[in-house]
DNA sequence: CTCTCCCT
């Protein structure tokens, strides 16, 4: 936003009240501006409403400043938003802010992990649900929020459906306070220590909740909160036309490759969206398409290939958001990354091969697998409007109409795929105690339920009789970590090696902090030697971790200021093929988890060179992950019996060692095991007696 | 001989 002293030329003024000016008629022309009187009426007679609105209706900045200036702030309360992407929340905060001629973190703010814009003035303020599920652990009843808007309902994330679940229970407790009128002085000083069932019967004013959903089908939200109205926006779309195949296609990639080229050739201009499933389908066809180019004259118009996916370094991603030089056509290939996370822009034209990469998650056996799958209704919907964002558009379904009504209504929610010890946790955590009777928008399966809280037992969080132990269960709850993680640093502190397990979870906690393209992989695996350790990938991780932390100490001791620092540490990841956007989160973990460990009192302290010590501690950290080498060179899983290979991305793929513990088990083409440390057997009975005997 | 996508 532009800002303007007092004595600003009248030039400037002009300037700034003809700003002022487009931002009333672009506000002013949004579908959502003719209902503004009727939203607000609504949400004052009804507790929970749905509002379904299509993309380009302007509900998530409008509707929060509706109801600002509706009175649904008056005593200091404020609105909140939560949305399931960083991005989206702090881009929303950024545009709302200016709409309000205010400066952002005023009254309009945003609060994510590691950044916070918000103050004591902040009414209007959008986060991510994940930070909200946070927020509920210090005070269960959200008695700061007089509104809670939960936006992108529709896709249906674990946090937004977990988020859900609480909200509804809160807005009883809430409702139920105020009959009972029993009445606590401060409800926020009181709160800290109290869990939502202890909270029944505080004096807190009602909770007002909106879902905003863009999916058509409202019914499923509305009969979860009881029969709630639900009311629709229009949206603001340009029209796209849909192609389907006549044939069947057996191969999506061939079909893909062939429809881009049909496009260039037979199209007017306007870039393309291609949607491919994953890295390795992404860096194969823009081979295949160079390789096809090459055949067509020099004369030609051009084709450029610029990739999108979630593991590419951000200055490359950056390709697709640049225009095309002239008399060229640009083409993205993207995973579903670009379906919600990112928007392109000149798309014309959007190939939809209808496949998608999901994960699944066997209760059973707790194995997590990524599979490829039909995409479904929704998400067809979804990649078809990436084509209209900015004009008139077409989209290319690889496949026949017939086969779209054979595909699913909308994507099977995240709750239902997904290990639940995080979210069991945090119910518990939230004096949620019947877990599998708790009132989900969609139950989990009762094996998924009795897994984790399986899993939660044998690390300790809960005890025999399912309650949260005290004081392991509760530090485990409040740490931003995966359950195993947080044991890890708690168990960590007894073995006086804190400070390595520190860096060990920040940097699991990450996407991948090794970065390779096929065409560079001899490069980066040699830049890698350097940081490999014998003993296996967390220590590997662990040297990662301590030479970037060296690099940095050693601009800061030229002096150099912070952004020269950041710009030699980009430097220095991109000379060691590590991915700097991983690195740098991994880096924001650490201080932020260092803080939760010095809290809880944990003791600081390092192993120093005894690599046996931190060793033995992994071991009694991560006891539940360990395979066994069999006779065949593959690895047998101890706690479940499964056959697992190493993961080639792993420093002891090629060593085989004959005992590893591990942190994932994943299954792609095969069974996998990621992230291996080498261990002597013998540790298991002597480290994890409760779960080991000594018989073998 | 390999890694859809988010989030605390």
């Amino acid at each position: 936003m532009p800002s303007f002293s007092a004595g600003a030329s009248p030039q400037k003024q002009q300037q700034f009240a003809r700003w002022r000016q487009l931002i009333r008629q672009q506000r002013k022309s949004l579908p959502i501006a003719s209902v503004e009187k009727r939203l607000v009426e609504e949400v004052r007679k009804n507790d929970t409403l749905i509002i379904v609105g299509e993309t380009g209706s302007g509900k998530t900045t409008q509707l929060p400043q509706f109801l600002y200036d509706g009175g649904f702030c008056q005593d200091g309360k404020v609105i909140g938003i939560t949305q399931p992407r960083r991005v989206a929340a702090v881009t929303v905060a950024k545009r709302v802010a200016e709409e309000c001629n205010d400066q952002l973190g005023k009254k309009v703010g945003y609060s994510i992990r590691f950044d916070d814009s918000t103050s004591n003035a902040t009414r209007i303020k959008y986060m991510t649900d994940g930070l909200l599920l946070r927020e509920a652990l210090w005070d269960p009843l959200l008695s700061k929020y007089s509104v809670i808007v939960v936006d992108e309902a529709h896709e249906r994330t674990v946090h937004t459906d977990v988020l859900l679940g609480l909200l509804k229970k809160v807005q009883h407790s809430r409702a139920n306070a105020n009959k009972n009128g029993k009445t606590l002085p401060d409800v926020q000083g009181h709160s800290q220590n109290l869990t939502l069932k202890e909270c029944q019967g505080i004096r807190c004013a009602p909770l007002k909740l909106i879902i905003m959903s863009a999916s058509l089908d409202a019914k499923c939200f509305s009969d979860y909160f009881g029969c709630a109205k639900a009311v629709h926006i229009q949206g603001r779309q340009y029209p796209v036309d849909i192609l389907y195949t006549y044939q069947p296609e057996s191969d999506y990639m061939d079909a893909t490759l062939v429809t881009i080229f049909q496009i260039h050739l037979e199209e007017g201009p306007g870039d393309i969206l291609a949607f491919l499933t994953g890295q390795e389908e992404i860096e194969s066809l823009e081979r295949l398409i160079h390789e096809r180019a090459r055949l067509f004259p020099p004369e030609s118009s051009r084709i450029w290939v610029t990739p999108v996916y979630s593991s590419l370094p951000s200055e490359q991603q950056m390709n697709a958001f640049k225009p095309a030089p002239a008399g060229t056509r640009k083409v993205v290939l993207a995973t579903n990354i670009a379906e919600t996370s990112v928007t392109i822009p000149g798309i014309k034209y959007v190939i939809d091969p209808g496949m998608v990469k999901a994960r699944a998650y066997n209760p059973v056996t707790g194995m997590e697998s990524l599979i490829i799958i039909p995409v479904s209704k929704a998400q067809v919907l979804q990649r078809s409007g990436r084509a209209g964002r900015e004009g008139p558009g077409k989209c290319f379904r690889l496949f026949q109409e017939s086969e779209f009504d054979k595909l699913v209504d909308s994507t099977v929610p995240e709750i239902k795929r997904c290990n639940l010890s995080n979210v069991v946790l945090q119910l518990k955590a939230l004096g949620i105690d019947d877990i599998i009777g708790f009132d989900f928008i969609e139950k989990p399966s009762r094996t998924a339920i009795l897994k984790s809280l399986e899993q939660l037992i044998l690390l300790g969080a809960l005890t025999d009789d399912y309650k949260l132990s005290d004081p392991v269960g509760h530090q485990m709850a409040r740490l931003p970590l995966d359950p195993m993680y947080s044991k890890a640093l708690i168990v960590s502190s007894k073995f006086k090696c804190l400070e390595e397990m520190l860096i060990v979870v920040s940097m699991l906690s990450v996407e991948s902090i090794f970065f390779s393209v096929r065409e560079k992989l001899e490069e980066a695996r040699a830049a890698r030697k350097g940081f490999e350790s014998s003993e296996g990938d967390h220590i590997t991780l662990v040297n990662v971790y301590r030479a970037s932390a060296e690099c940095l100490e050693k601009s800061r001791n030229a002096n150099a200021k912070e952004k020269t620092m950041e710009k030699a540490l980009n430097r220095w990841c991109r000379e060691n093929f590590i991915n700097y956007r991983s690195l740098r989160h991994a880096r924001d973990v650490h201080s932020q988890i260092q803080g939760h460990a010095q809290q809880m009192g944990l003791n600081l302290s390092s192993c120093g060179d005894d690599m046996v010590l931190f060793r033995r501690c992994l071991t009694s950290a991560f006891f539940l992950n360990a395979a066994m080498r069999q006779p065949d060179g593959s690895y047998r899983a101890l706690a479940t019996g499964q056959s697992v290979q190493i993961h080639p991305s792993s420093v002891l793929f090629r060593t085989k060692p004959d005992c590893v513990i591990f942190n994932e088990l994943v299954r792609t083409t095969q069974n996998y095991v990621k992230n291996l440390t080498r261990i002597d057997p013998l540790w298991l009975a002597e480290l994890a007696p409760q779960y080991y005997t000594t018989e073998e």
